[in-house]
DNA sequence: GCTGTAGGTCTACAGTGTAGACAAGATTAT
DNA sequence: ATAATCTTGTCTACACTGTAGACCTACAGC
């Protein structure tokens, strides 16, 4: 008789938080928060579930590492262009790991990013550093930068969600439950709505985050144009 | 010997879907989402936990029942004034009913916000179309009215998300945990973000709701000018 | 050899969501 | 009034959860 070795790998090598942490984001990924218990993720690395407690103190800790690996996973790019196309980058990077991490947003949204700014982990303050560099360098003084780089992840964070929300699994059967829920809708109250049915049935993530993201950095643009105006 | 009667209202009278809600929104606010658990729940209302089952199908819709009912307690306005001031007071409005019940506000993200815009309830779409009809008067396509309504809901739950984390029991304690938590970085490879203590010591949600606001309102402002500009 | 420590395992406990059978009260049909 | 049905709340039971605490085993340094 043997260990049981059918899923993920077997207990071969010796632990370490990381490779703890690899098997628990596989397993959200593959079935949700929800699914990720000690005794299944125990499972999943082929050793007893207690062992898990030597490399996160408890299940929240095991959830928060998780959410900084899929953190990790967002790459940074040398500040080389204009101010505007350097936020662009940044935010089409971040929907990019969420989407292959649909499971996990909520911990990020809720988890280490629950805590107050100052408080995170140095990994996860980098970004903000260099948005408040890019911004300032870009002309921002640097109280605005704080508040532009928080209205900038607010948005980033709000249009992720709403994003994840609209993503459903069979895009046919998606079709026709908009037209059925539309339909529900009685004419004189949701005019507009229902004109828009056709709208809301192609949804396109990633123009819609570039079109918010147009509208956010005109804002920014004239608020630019006015403090230079100011002090010039 | 007599039930229980220390907690909530006893067991008089008869259930009913909205006292079970309203017990269940109450045990929330008071001890997180995690808190709710079908046993306590019973105890709250002085019922055996099961009975809650008559009222709610499962814990999950429980809990999207809860979220709904957080929902509910927006007011809203009638279109009377100037779109831009009225996005504002309803940005205000849904800022203050998430501050009143911050415990529920995760439920609010990922719960029945998660189901595609086209099959919520149709209480919870009201808003999406006053918004709609706020922003056709002032004069934009509909189909633009549309993605301006998620940009700007999307942006607007991401400062409130951003803000409750911001929220801290103990504000002594959280001064003394930032300036900690800031002299930890590294002088060299923070300079911005360390230079900016006081400002992330003082933060005011509404005032920053309302820049952020700014900025995005007058990129809207600009869109609507380019269209009108465009068609004329 | 001996000792200390870190990693992994085992057992056990209190708590969880919920299916299914049942009881009592209310409502309706006859 | 009697009988039938439906609604509401209760009880028991089951599979599952996180994790405390004792243990065991292998390797480190001396």
């Amino acid at each position: 008789m043997e260990r049981k070795g059918a899923s993920g790998q077997n207990g071969a090598g010796r632990l370490s938080r990381t490779s703890v942490l690899k098997a628990a984001l596989e397993l959200v990924d593959e079935h949700g928060v929800e699914a990720l218990s000690m005794r299944r993720l125990g499972q999943a690395i082929g050793r007893d579930p207690m062992s898990i407690y030597r490399y996160a103190a408890n299940r929240q800790e095991l959830l928060a590492g998780v959410a900084e690996l899929v953190l990790d996973e967002v790459e940074t790019f040398p500040d080389d262009t204009h101010w505007q196309a350097q936020l662009r980058r940044m935010a089409h990077e971040l929907r990019r790991v969420c989407l292959l991490h649909p499971n996990a947003v909520p911990l990020l949204v809720t988890g280490p990013l629950s805590t107050p700014l100052g408080l995170r982990p140095a990994g996860t303050l980098r970004p903000l550093e260099q948005v408040l560099g890019t911004l300032i360098r870009a002309g921002f003084v640097p109280a605005d930068a704080l508040h532009i780089y928080r209205a900038f992840y607010g948005f980033l964070y709000g249009h992720i969600l709403n994003e994840l929300q609209e993503l459903i699994a069979d895009p046919d059967e998606n079709e026709a439950l908009l037209r059925l829920g539309l339909q529900r809708l009685p004419l004189r109250d949701f005019p507009h709505l229902r004109s828009l049915a056709p709208e809301l049935l192609e949804y396109d993530g990633s123009q819609e985050l570039d079109e918010g993201l147009t509208i956010l950095l005109a804002g920014l643009g004239h608020q630019l144009a006015d403090n230079e105006a100011r002090y010039t």
